[in-house]
DNA sequence: TAGATTGTTAATCGATTAACAATC
DNA sequence: TAGATTGTTAATCGATTAACAATC
């Protein structure tokens, strides 16, 4: 059990996400408890991993029935942070930052998208949503004035990392990256990469290889 | 040095991309040579650890000057299969789907998007870039009739698993799931998690523990 | 040549799995 | 009660880092 001053090991964290969500699906359809085997059994994971991983979050299951499925997706979004709102700003206002502003997911997780910049002045002024995409110069004072802790980066990957910059000269305290280029970041701000791409190129990888000896 | 048969440990497959990338970007900038502590730099790494990731591909440094840029990108290129066309289709005919479809960086990797689905009657017909919206019964046809090794869910995540089951009965051999939902499939089938939400709620966590001892 | 950098082996570190006493 | 399931400790496994001989 975690004291709140000790941070969780990085392969812990990236798990909880997938509990909470398959945790809040069972909520949804009733399910008031859940084992360890069967959340193992239903995310490709076994009941050690995940006991060990749940022995790091502020709550307690209990010997014969396993986990209210209430408490433990309240105590998964807490420790994530995921009980509060988050506001986010996305910059580049193409395909991808238009769909990502756009995304229903994000709002039900507690993620507010609270401005889109671009620096292609064409498409400043233009609405995506409720809100207008704005030039490049508007961006700190929206991260101030509206309290924004995350900045997502869906601009070509050759402009990522001076995107990066203006976002940390902003404040932001953590950046999504949506590019296949790497960030530089100092320890203060939290860097994230989604890898789509690298995904894809994951996958190609595996399906060359299927079939060879592991 | 690795021979064909055997598979890479995961951990070096997803760096792989990563050395792709700024490899290919160094050759652009007509930089000839990069040393195991250049790259180490400029991805946030230690040299140590890219030496022994270079070592299982096909390829060799030369002592006193580092690696050929322009072998290791054919190199790198070839070890995940990013030298032949991979072909794509994408379900899911909403904003993130659209965006896919219509996103510069996947032809630019060597990924070609060969059909986009939907199950929303409404939408069918629609055009997204050069591509019609097809209904979900035309997705066999496509995956068997082009090709396509590759299927990305980009739909609701509460219809993740019937889409994924749609794709592995046409025969796809890779999955990217855009969605928080976790997907089951037969081992023959690899599954790579996109995680958008989930890294902003890796983020999240990020922020609220930042200052926190580690 | 001297010095820099590779490829590889050995050491360390961390993550996963197994095992089991405690418990409801 | 008996049996199932937790939380935790110990064992295993794999990944990262350090070290260094080989080499150009």
């Amino acid at each position: 059990m975690q004291t709140e001053q000790t941070k969780m090991p990085a392969s812990v964290v990236r798990r909880l996400p997938k509990y909470l969500t398959h945790t809040q699906r069972l909520r949804r359809e009733s399910v008031a408890w859940v084992s360890s085997m069967e959340l193992a059994e239903a995310l490709g994971l076994t009941s050690s991993t995940v006991r060990q991983d749940l022995s790091h979050i502020d709550f307690c299951g209990v010997s014969k029935r396993g986990y209210s499925t209430a408490g433990l997706a309240t105590s998964l979004a807490e420790a994530l942070g995921a009980d509060r709102e988050v506001c986010v700003v996305v910059v580049g206002a193409g395909n991808l930052g238009r769909a990502l502003v756009l995304h229903d997911e994000f709002a039900r997780q507690g993620f507010k998208v609270c401005g889109v910049f671009d620096a292609d002045s064409d498409v400043v002024g233009e609405k995506v949503g409720r809100l207008l995409v704005q030039g490049m110069d508007r961006l700190p004072e929206t991260v101030c004035g509206k309290d924004v802790d995350v900045g997502i980066i869906a601009v070509p990957a050759k402009a990522a990392q001076e995107v990066a910059d203006h976002l940390i000269l902003s404040g932001v305290r953590g950046i999504l990256n949506m590019t296949a280029a790497h960030v530089v970041a100092p320890d203060k701000v939290a860097v994230v990469d989604a890898r789509i791409v690298a995904s894809l190129q994951e996958l190609s990888y595996a399906i060359k290889t299927q079939g060879a000896r592991t």
